[in-house]
DNA sequence: AAAATATGATAGTAATACTATTATATTTGT
DNA sequence: ACAAATATAATAGTATTACTATCATATTTT
């Protein structure tokens, strides 16, 4: 649980952001209007200009909170991540079967997303449809290994991570833990990008969730 | 093999360029080197005007070609997968047993991406790594459904597809051959990308190739 | 009440993503 | 060989984007 509080509360990494949104009202409406207006209009068509007008603020206080859109996807992101992470680290840890915890692990990070209450001003649930649409833009840049360094990706990391830990505990002999970890992670993604846009491409639909083809395919591989 | 020759050499949807740039020098030069530019600068750099500058010819002269980058980077992926599906359906054609015939299609998906000499205008090996890092903001747009229906995505799905009907073919009982299948692509593109820039994320390095990873997830998946 | 800080209004800039027009090559058909 | 058709080049122009800068006005803190 040690890392995890920081990355809910304050674990966003600083350089992310030049004024950090939870400290204000107006940051808050920044990122709550944001989630909305990136999923209706695409990340490509949003802009800073158009989300002023929406929130009746100013485009140029919306740049003393983030330098660009980017970074404010990284932000987007990173919240999304750690929340994630703390449902697992939270629903897993008292688990103490390794073959229960990896199922339970596997669930969490491929089940649908659902409200949650605790955080009034985001939508969890389009926040998961953005992550789905246009997560993989923040990193397929030229400035990834930059922003790597620079810690822009940790609680994404940490999260893989964790479940590539599971993976170890389960089946030690196992030899490809971090890439079926990020297998889970990506794939569950994309499956649901299938499901909604490319379905004969996928077997998830109204009967098949992304969990179920994941936790066969996960326990398949290993040995337990 | 009746499909085949149509992608490689006309297959290509007619909608994603205005004018076929194969059938004119200046058309080949705008495929040759964007595909060089792209890789250098990334596709949110690149634009019409620097390759114009690049291959000393004008602007104007390449929105006759492609409406815009976006249905350029549709041209290249599709060419990339055409040619790919080419190699695919070249090299198990003959393969009777169905897991030979999986494990040769596996291989040719995941393999690392070697010169062809056939075609002299491109460099496969750098469109191998556009691919890695811009394929998916080819999809991830909210035209998506709209440019689907007309068919830009077709050589794809055709691939993703004889994979999942040669999963078929070994496991009929497997529930999850679509799933799995675009696991194989995707998951793929993925590995190569964490490789090289996420290097924790991933056990595929020197040693351990994608190939080798993906080969031991699908036949432990299925029976056979 | 003064000082500090946050936000708003307005303007400006370079670059992008085009479109339009006209001129000049180059190819093709007779 | 010459006209007609077509392709390419040159130039200019437009709306939008992605900012930066400046100054005014609120609001909060001390």
């Amino acid at each position: 649980m040690e890392h995890l509080l920081q990355s809910l509360k304050i674990g966003i990494n600083e350089k992310i952001f030049i004024k950090d949104p939870e400290s204000s009202d107006l940051g808050k409406r920044i990122v709550e209007e944001s989630i909305l207006m990136i999923h209706e209009m695409g990340f490509e068509s949003f802009t800073f200009r158009k989300l002023g007008a929406k929130i009746k603020s100013n485009e140029s206080s919306i740049y003393r909170y983030f330098e660009n859109k980017h970074k404010l996807l990284l932000y987007l992101a990173s919240w999304y991540w750690g929340w994630l992470e703390y449902q697992l680290v939270f629903s897993t840890n008292s688990i103490p079967d390794p073959k229960d915890k990896l199922t339970k692990a596997i669930e969490i990070m491929t089940r649908e997303t659902k409200e949650d209450s605790a955080f009034s001003h985001i939508n969890e649930v389009v926040l998961n449809k953005i992550v789905i649409n246009e997560y993989s833009k923040s990193y397929l840049t030229k400035e990834v290994d930059e922003e790597n360094k620079e810690g822009y990706f940790v609680i994404y990391k940490r999260l893989i991570n964790r479940i590539s830990n599971m993976i170890k505990a389960l089946d030690s002999s196992y030899p490809y833990p971090s890439s079926l970890s990020s297998t889970i992670i990506e794939g569950s993604l994309h499956q649901y990008f299938l499901k909604e846009h490319f379905s004969s491409l996928t077997d998830c639909n109204e009967n098949i969730t992304p969990t179920q083809y994941f936790i066969d395919l996960v326990f398949k591989s290993l040995k337990a």
